[in-house]
DNA sequence: CGACAACTTGACGGGCGTCAACCGGAGTGG
DNA sequence: CCACTCCGGTTGACGCCCGTCAAGTTGTCG
C-alpha cells in the first residue's frame, strides 16, 4: 500500500470526487512544488498558534486534529487520511488553531503555502473544489458535535468506525468491510470525548456484536447495513452532490 | 436596533472584519438581488436534505443550525447572528445537511444562490473572504466539539455565553458586557449536549458567580477576564489574522 | 530479561439523565 | 375581568453512564 511515488495524485483523486477536474488543472496540481516525507508516530505537523508556511497533504496513514482544554484534556476533532489537505488555513488565514498530530508512520507531502495561493488565484475551478472540501470538513465537525452531544459511548464508537471505513473506501484504500486503525484506545477516547478506560469497556461490549469482528487493530465489518443502523450513521454528511456549475 | 433598511451592509461589514473589501466589491455585494423578510420564532430557513435555491443572510436576531439523531435528540451545532451568511452550501454543494431554525423574530435577507455564484465567479477577492468565513465557521464547530467532549456543564454554558457575547460585539451589536439571548433553556441544552433540566440547575448555580449577573434573558458580564478564565475561553478561534494577500 | 507503552480489570463515586409534578406569566376568549 | 391554556421554568427523587483511581497484565523492543 506504499504509494509515495504517486506524488500529489491523491489530492487530484479527492477533488475529482467533489467535482470535475480538467486534465490541465490536474497537471497543475501535480506540478506543485512539494517534498515527500515519512513521519513518525506522534509527530506534530503543526501546533496551535503556528503560522505555517506550508500545507500538508496526507499521502498514506493517518493524522488527527485536536485542541486541548485548560484542564489539559485533549479533544480530537477530526482525522485525515490519504488525499486530505491540512492547514489550508495557512494559505487563507495564516494561523493554525489546532494541533495536527500523526499516528503510525504516515507519509505526507509538504507544499509551500504561496504555491497553493498562486494555484487558487490562477485556477478558480480548483479553488472552488478546495472550498467544497473545507465545507465537507466543516460538515464532519458538525456531525462530531452531534456524536459527542447526543450519542452514548457505544454509538459514538460505532459511528467513528463507520466514518473512517467509508472515508477509507472513498479514498481508494480498500473496502469498507475491513478497517485498520493505528490508533490507541487513548486516542480513540480523545476523539469520542470519553476516557480510555471507558473506551476499553465499550470495545469489549462489542464482542457480542454480530455486525463486526475485531482482530487486534483491524476491524472486519460483516454487516454494513446493520452497523450503520446501530451507529445512526448516514453518509450524507460525507458525500457531496456535484455543484451547480 | 431595527436595521433592515441597511440592506446587505451587515455582510459587507463582516467581510471587512476578515480582510480588505474594495469599495467596488462592497457595492457589488450591496447590489445583490435580495428580499428582506421578518420570520417568526421557530421558523425553519431550510431543512436537512433540502436543495435550497437561495442563501440567507441574518440581518437581525438569531438562527441556529442543528441535526437530529435517530433517537430524536436534537444537537445544535452553531448559532448565526447579524452578518452571518447561511447555506453557502446551496451555492457550492447544492444540498443542506442541517436544519436551520430561527429564534425570536429575526429579519433576514434571501439571496438567490446563482447571484452569489456569479459574484464568486467574478470577484475572487470576495470569494476568498467568503471562503475564510467558512473556515471560521468550521473552527467554531471544532471548538464546540472540545466544549462538548471535554468540558463540564458549567464551563460549556459559560463558554457559549463568551462566544455569543464576543460575536455580538464584533458584529457591532453593542458591547460584550451585555448579552440578550432569545433562547429557551431547552434550546441552550440542545446546544450544550445537556438536558434542559440540567441546564436549569447549572444556571442557578451561577447565581453565586461574581463575574456575571442574570436578569431574565439578558446577561450582564461584570468581569470579562474572570469569566473567560472560568470558561476556558480563548477568542483565537473566532478572530482571524489577516491573510497573506 | 528489563523497560515501557498499551491494554485490562475492579471498586467506587459523581455528574448528569429521567421522570414527574408544580409554578408562573403571557396570551386568548368569553 | 376572570377562567383557561400553554409554554417555559423550577424542583425533587432516583438511577445510570461514565469518570477516577489504582493495580495488574500483556506485548514489544532493545
Amino acid at each position: 500500500m506504499i504509494r509515495s511515488e504517486e506524488g500529489l495524485r491523491p489530492l487530484v483523486a479527492k477533488l475529482k470526487r467533489l467535482g470535475t477536474v480538467t486534465a490541465d488543472d490536474a497537471a497543475a496540481i501535480e506540478r506543485l512544488p512539494h517534498t515527500v516525507k515519512t513521519l513518525r508516530h506522534g509527530d506534530f505537523i503543526s501546533k496551535q498558534g503556528d503560522e505555517p508556511a506550508q500545507c500538508t497533504l496526507v499521502l498514506e496513514g493517518i493524522a488527527s486534529r485536536d485542541r486541548v482544554s485548560s484542564t489539559g484534556a485533549r479533544q480530537i476533532s477530526g482525522f485525515y487520511i490519504s488525499g486530505d489537505l491540512i492547514d489550508l488555513n495557512a494559505v487563507l488565514v495564516g494561523c493554525a488553531h489546532d494541533n495536527i498530530q500523526v499516528f503510525g508512520s504516515p507519509t505526507v507531502a509538504r507544499i509551500p503555502a504561496d504555491a497553493i495561493a498562486a494555484l487558487i488565484a490562477e485556477r478558480p475551478a480548483i479553488a472552488r473544489l478546495l472550498w467544497i472540501d473545507t465545507l465537507v470538513d466543516a460538515s464532519i465537525a458538525r456531525e462530531w458535535t452531534l456524536n459527542l452531544g447526543r450519542r452514548d459511548a457505544r454509538m459514538r464508537l460505532l459511528h467513528l468506525i463507520c466514518e473512517l471505513a467509508l472515508r477509507q473506501e472513498n479514498a481508494g484504500l480498500g473496502s469498507r468491510e475491513e478497517v485498520t486503525l493505528p490508533l490507541t484506545q487513548e486516542q480513540v477516547s480523545d476523539a469520542l470525548g470519553l476516557t480510555s478506560v471507558h473506551v476499553n469497556r465499550t470495545i469489549q461490549s462489542l464482542r457480542a456484536d454480530t455486525s463486526l469482528e475485531r482482530d487486534g487493530r483491524t476491524i472486519r465489518i460483516k454487516n454494513w447495513q446493520q452497523l450503520t443502523r446501530q451507529a445512526d450513521f448516514d453518509d450524507a454528511y460525507l458525500r457531496t452532490r456535484r455543484g451547480l456549475v
